[in-house]
DNA sequence: TTGAAAGCGGTACCAA
DNA sequence: TTGGTACCGCTTTCAA
């Protein structure tokens, strides 16, 4: 009814000063529990809310983290995203989210906007190139940063990713032990970090088995499903390979309809990334769990930890990847 | 180097008055040239920051608005998310994300949170239930809220939302200009809002076309992928449906997957809700498009006309679902 | 065109 | 156990 009261008028109308009334606020107790009472039944009756930008300015910096990514509406991400704010808000912390588009421009003002208002910390995946700008923001600022899934070329900070050679070579070590020698690689693209990694991981575990990874069965050039399944019809069009390596979600979805269109389930497929549907296809699709949740999980918990005490050595954290075994990795040549 | 400049070390700094600062600051006109590009040059020097912060609690209110979903990992509200976001970072407003997990309890004290951070308005997804409460929390607080993608019972607020009734009418008068005259219903839950919605379409309009809607070809309780890919191959199991209606993403997911396992893509789907390989399979499946970024938009428009002028009355917007056919619903019984 | 000073709503240092 | 009061960094009314 009256609109919005302030910790003055409790203080005021409980007949106490605005420092009890702060203390109670705060459940500070060196307060008389007849007094912390008559406080608290007056807050509820005036329906008093506390003023949390108000205790930021005061503290230096607001609670929230922030939370930069390259979109929202991916998968990977949006997994992502739900577990940093789901680990955040159990310590009450909010999160505010920003989508970058994969524009390094646009990371650039999403962060300068983010450090403006002064968040506590900063959940970042980056995008390509130098970031060393990005060095300078964090030591002027003195804002956190964990990097997260890839890191920053030029930027010293804690990284929580997977390892993206490892995994590709889990892949390939996976299915030459079910006796496939001619493995086809689908990449999403050549430029980023991770995904070099990830084809660098194909081509040397495919050599250490004595294999060719010739350039007719390596397509890392697909960033979304539609050029992946392009590229798979092409792939089976030739001499086909009996196994191929989807070495990102998005190339899986577009790998899976084209074999699954052309007959071919019969092809072995590993992917890197679950995906939807992955567990309902039939033969389902083995995976190598790109853990989105874990990552978030354990990079909130790792802004945390800094926050609480911001003399942490830097650290990488490497989350495994799992093998989800559900057929399509398992199928014989 | 320095740590952190305030706006009064910039004041100093240039030898001029905080107020002139203030003013360079938020570009008013009414300062001399020199002096502007003075104190503008102290201030890149000084790499000062301007604080939201203090800008907000001088305001009375936070420039964020928070946006509150049942999960932003849903494939639905990650569209949601990304455009909300977009649209409101265009007038460089933050976005505050928080995921109910459909739990009304952790809804309210989500948005009791935001509000105590004094975000400048709500977008929300409503939980299953009363929402009096929140009428209450917005009078009191005089925080906008405009409800996305369904109604709240006991809220009057703006809604943007698609019309559920009116898209699975729209599926079954097309399946039935196909021919198709034995269609079944998969949908997730019987006991949201919009979920009844979409049943009362179907069954209504099959009436209308003087078609029966036998409880053994209506499955409305598929809450996830699994389930509605049971239901699919019981359904297929009896005397079959020439066509299915899919009323939700997560119900197609699991359609999808078992009618291309039992090897009956000869029947007919249309499917409430786009989804990552709808157009890449064969057939591609035919969807009515539940335009989480059109709704998403609007949305934060709405909420952002609302700020500009509270006094705007209580409207619900109607976001048009388009059919988009790409085989599997144009197929003949 | 510029400046002094009073807040915005809390928190926290010192006394009492 | 309490209370006065000086801030946090910025915006803004009122003079000059």
């Amino acid at each position: 009814m009256s609109g919005k009261s302030i910790l003055r008028d409790v203080a005021q109308t409980a007949g106490v000063s605005l420092r009890t009334a702060s203390r109670v606020l705060n459940d500070d107790p060196k307060v008389a529990d007849a007094t912390r009472e008559r406080v608290r039944a007056v807050m509820r009756e005036l329906h008093y809310t506390p003023d949390l930008v108000a205790r930021s300015l005061r503290a230096g910096r607001d609670a929230a983290v922030g939370l930069v990514v390259e979109s929202v509406a991916d998968p990977f991400f949006s997994e992502l995203v739900a577990a940093v704010e789901r680990t955040a808000s159990r310590d009450g912390t909010s999160v505010l989210i920003a989508s970058t588009g994969g524009d390094p421009e646009r990371e650039r003002v999403l962060v300068e906007q983010m450090v403006r208002r002064r968040v506590a910390g900063l959940l970042i995946a980056p995008t390509a190139g130098d970031h060393s700008w990005l060095q300078t923001v964090v030591s002027t600022a003195g804002t956190p940063v964990v990097l997260v899934d890839r890191a920053a070329p030029g930027l010293d900070a804690d990284l929580v990713a997977i390892d993206d050679h490892a995994a590709t070579a889990t892949a390939v070590d996976h299915l030459v032990s079910h006796g496939h020698r001619r493995i086809a690689y689908v990449g999403d693209r050549p430029d980023v970090g991770t995904s070099r990694a990830r084809l660098a991981g194909f081509v040397e575990t495919m050599a250490r088995h004595g294999l060719p990874a010739p350039a007719e069965l390596v397509r890392a050039d697909c960033p979304d499903p539609r050029t992946a399944a392009a590229a798979t019809r092409s792939l089976l069009a030739g001499q086909a390979p009996t196994a191929i390596v989807s070495a990102a979600t998005r190339c899986s979805l577009g790998v899976v309809p084209a074999l699954h269109g052309e007959g071919r389930t019969d092809v072995a497929l590993v992917g890197l990334g679950d995906f939807a549907m992955a567990d309902i296809l039939t033969p389902g699709v083995t995976v190598l769990d790109h853990p989105a949740a874990a990552i978030g999980h354990a990079a909130a918990a790792r802004l945390a930890a800094r926050l609480a005490d911001p003399d942490l050595p830097v650290t990488t954290e490497c989350i495994p990847v799992t093998l989800v075994r559900r057929g399509s990795g398992e199928l014989l040549p």
